[in-house]
DNA sequence: TCCGGACCCTTGGACGTCCTAGTAGATTTC
DNA sequence: GAAATCTACTAGGACGTCCAAGGGTCCGGA
């Protein structure tokens, strides 16, 4: 999409904000902006790999979630929650990937509203695959020290826990 | 789109891994579905703060960015280049500004190829507007302290470097 | 009993992102 | 100078995300 830009665009406008009266606030400005930016790269990494299986990162994270659950099964409604996204998300990766028979849709035994979905063999066995993948080649090789790592997830926990993610310690 | 789950996702996911015998990468993972997820969050956040003008985070950035450059103006494969999106993202975000009248389109003087994109006078203002409203409403109550700030930074800015987003120290 | 509110899922639409392909203009190469 | 190669932008399509709206189901209080 373009070679590698002689400056970095972030401490650029980190400078700007700075020198136009926002001082204050440059810094959170630039860690915001690089977040952005990093999940960017991230996902397109990410992306990549689980192309060849014809999943995408949403899809991959369905499959995931489901290989932990019991019985590979989960109402649709638990999944939009764990996964933290829209309810039509999830619907929308469902349909996908009961298209490519990875999972499938059943009614609840009890309950008439909700829908479980619930891996397949093939399902299994594909996700299996991609998280190896995953691990290996993106996860393993993240660009990141054991150092910033440890640091990053004190620091976002804390940081979604007083978005409300959650209400865990 | 859901309250707050009683325990943190991540973590979870972080434990799982580490029971299915990918100890090594958990971590790295957890840091990266964190930044994910914190990245929807601030997202949402901006979104929020800018839906009142009339505006995404995307047609915001490419406001901002002209505000900084020399007479408002710039070529919309540089604007590509330091925004670092896909040169028809570009052309979607400056479609829907020129319908709002914010920026006009303009033919390079001496390159026939390439495409000016200018600021007009409602642009300015806008971008102003929106500028200060991000910066009280978002950036000066980030979420993150002073030292996490100054953490992400630098851990971010090392990140993109090796990712090959820029040449700079 | 039944009825209104809460919950679950889906449809349709808006947006941003990317990719592929295509056109037009510029540059390099021979 | 002409052909091959680059570069810049745009059209069309796939995908994920969200919101708004709608229909089915469940439950608790009158």
């Amino acid at each position: 999409m373009g070679g590698p830009l002689p400056r970095d665009p972030i401490a650029d406008a980190q400078r700007n904000w700075e020198q136009h009266g926002w001082g204050e606030v440059a810094a959170p400005m630039a860690a915001i902006t690089a977040i952005m930016r990093t999940q960017q790269i991230l996902l397109g990494r990410i992306e990549d790999v689980l192309r060849p299986f014809g999943l995408t990162f949403a899809r991959y994270e369905l499959l995931a979630l489901l290989s932990f659950a019991r019985d590979g099964s989960l109402p649709m409604s638990r999944a939009s929650a764990l996964l933290q996204v829209h309810p039509t998300s999830v619907t929308n990766a469902v349909d996908r990937l009961e298209a490519a028979g990875l999972v499938e849709r059943a009614p609840h035994p009890t309950d008439g509203r909700t829908t479980l979905v619930t891996l397949t063999d093939a399902g299994r066995r594909v996700a299996g695959r991609a998280t190896a993948a995953l691990n290996t080649e993106v996860f393993a090789r993240s660009g990141f020290t054991d150092d910033d790592v440890e640091h990053l997830i004190r620091v976002l926990h804390g940081f979604r826990r007083r978005a409300g993610d959650f209400l865990d310690p």
